[in-house]
DNA sequence: CTGTTAGCGCGTTCAG
DNA sequence: CTGAACGCGCTAACAG
């Protein structure tokens, strides 16, 4: 049974309703729901009882205003729709079980000023932690970051310094990792498709970094195409058609991530072209689609629910923003696939 | 230059720190910022300043218990990682640009207990609006929903009552259709692959439809391989090689949706068989990944974005529950493809 | 083991 | 156009 509600009264069933109705006061009530204090079982039970009698539901606006700790970890992606974020969300999700906390979650859309606002109205909320992607932010965003002292993780990049704590892994590296990679494995005439770099500043660190591996082996790249909207499987075909379409011969071509390599990879399966024998191509990111394909698409994982579980493990752990600054590196591996 | 905040008072800046500073009182801080009421832009003016100055941020956890209305939205998904649901929520966001109200997202997991708890976790900071996938809830959580007077939104699927408001497609009705599509076409031999019902009721109402388009056609299905996990890309590949390797010729398999279709059309590719000359493939849902391989899927378009855009806007026009039901059918359209 | 007192920071009255 | 008083529902800090 749950209890009335009834008629006009807009409110809901209160603290001082259960307590009435188990006779005791507001405070026993509130503290049998929080599990804090001794507390007779006899009474726990009785104000349970009241608690589903009356269908209770506290109200976390009140207690948040009481305790000054609202319990809630405040968390903005740029994306929803690249697979890689809600992953990064999963690995939080999974570090929140059981804490008590709760994620809210902004949707940037890859847009610093979006990301400000969302910085705004996260904070309004007196999060006990904030989780953003990347080091990039509006210096109004990044003067209320610091005005609240709220730990704040910055996430998915570790080339720069952090407000508070990094983690994810260097995409210089991984790029160049990745060029070390294919040279070694004898190519030579490498080719570049890419997506948006005012958005994903760290598309474009990986394409440093693979650029400077081959200027390393006296190379460079001999074709790169830069398409301008965000990364997509059809903008990654479209722009391998266009980048063979200009007649130089590359032997191996990299894409910006995976979603792009599939699409280059659909191309060639459409073109008649063999991925490795004719062309290699190699992506980034580690997609499980990638490794379902009938040829899986060779490129570098990186550890997205890892990285998101990390930082709320964390910034839990410590609560207050410590002294210094920290970087964790969740590393990132290639999966040699078929495709290179 | 953004204020002080120093030293160890844990406190930020609050409204009667601003008003002092502006030289008013804290009401009419509160009202210019709340764009409320009559104010003179003198002094609207000073006080935008010392807000500024002191850099302020409002405290959302007293001004909606104050007000009794928290502005947020509270929104349940089962899933991110499946691509539909981020579309939905794109949705929910196009809706809530502008009107001040936020989001805050729960994932279940498909699991109803999960489910139950985010609503109770959800309810307790008194969102204006619930949003939900499907009819299917714990008996303790339709009570809650009912308990607290704020609007529901069930979406998806429109093949049950809703508590409030629904709003998606037919999902048998597409299962329906698209066996009708397939017979018009000329296929006699009907396999199907699908993933775990116990977790995606709507996978099974459009298998439902298909059987029973087929029956009507005095057909059935010759072969049905399902996974017990839920859908994904290789899932998809390993059913339909299970499948295949049962010796039954289906001349077209019907996927529960597009990421199982995508890993049958892999299948197909790895192995040698033309999709649609050898074996036509039908998925469901539209993904664009789909439409972007060298022959695009044959599939149904479901409106995502849409759905949750409507939801919101819907919940919001009216922010009472009506004293009756509500079903919109964003619908669904057939994508013919190159595979069927 | 339980209760009392006093706010948390803001918005809703109602007066000026 | 601006302000004073009050309370939203809950919890911290003491008592007892």
């Amino acid at each position: 049974m749950v209890g009335k509600r009834l008629a006009g009264r807009r409110q809901g069933v209160t603290l001082s309703e259960v307590a009435r109705r188990a006779a005791v006061s507001e405070i026993t009530v509130s503290r049998i729901l929080r599990n804090t204090g001794p507390i007779a079982e006899a009474t726990r039970l009785r104000v349970l009882q009241a608690v589903r009698e009356t269908g209770y539901v506290p109200n976390r606006l009140a207690g948040g205003l009481a305790s000054s700790g609202s319990k809630l970890v405040g968390v903005i992606v740029p994306s929803l729709t690249n697979i890689v974020f809600p992953e990064v969300l999963g690995g939080i999700r999974a570090a929140l079980v059981g804490t008590g906390f709760q994620a809210v979650i902004g949707v940037s859309d890859y847009d610093l000023a979006i990301e400000e606002e969302l910085i705004a109205s996260l904070l309004a909320w007196r999060p006990e932690a904030m989780v953003l992607a990347g080091f990039e932010h509006t210096p109004a965003a990044r003067a209320m970051l610091d005005n609240s002292a709220v730990r704040v993780a910055e996430l998915m990049d570790i080339d720069s310094a952090p407000i508070d704590l990094a983690v994810g892994h260097s995409h210089w590296q991984a790029g160049h990792d990745s060029g070390r990679y294919l040279v070694g494995r004898g190519y030579r005439r490498f080719g570049y498709v890419g997506h948006d770099w005012m958005a994903d500043r760290r598309a474009k660190l990986r394409h440093d970094g693979l650029v400077a591996a081959l200027a390393e082996a006296s190379l460079a790249l001999v074709e790169s195409v830069r398409n301008v909207g965000p990364s997509s499987t059809q903008a990654g075909r479209d722009a391998l058609a266009a980048l063979l379409a200009r007649g130089s011969t590359p032997d191996v071509v990299v894409f910006s991530n995976d979603d792009m390599a599939l699409g280059g990879v659909f191309h060639c399966l459409g073109a008649g072209i063999r991925p490795k024998d004719d062309l290699a191509l190699f992506g980034f990111n580690g997609l499980d689609i990638g490794q379902a394909l009938p040829m899986p698409l060779s490129t570098m994982r990186s550890n997205r629910f890892l990285t998101g579980k990390t930082a709320i493990d964390r910034v839990l752990a410590q609560r207050e923003r410590p002294g210094k600054t920290e970087i964790i590196d969740t590393g990132y591996q290639i999966l040699p696939g078929a495709t290179a």
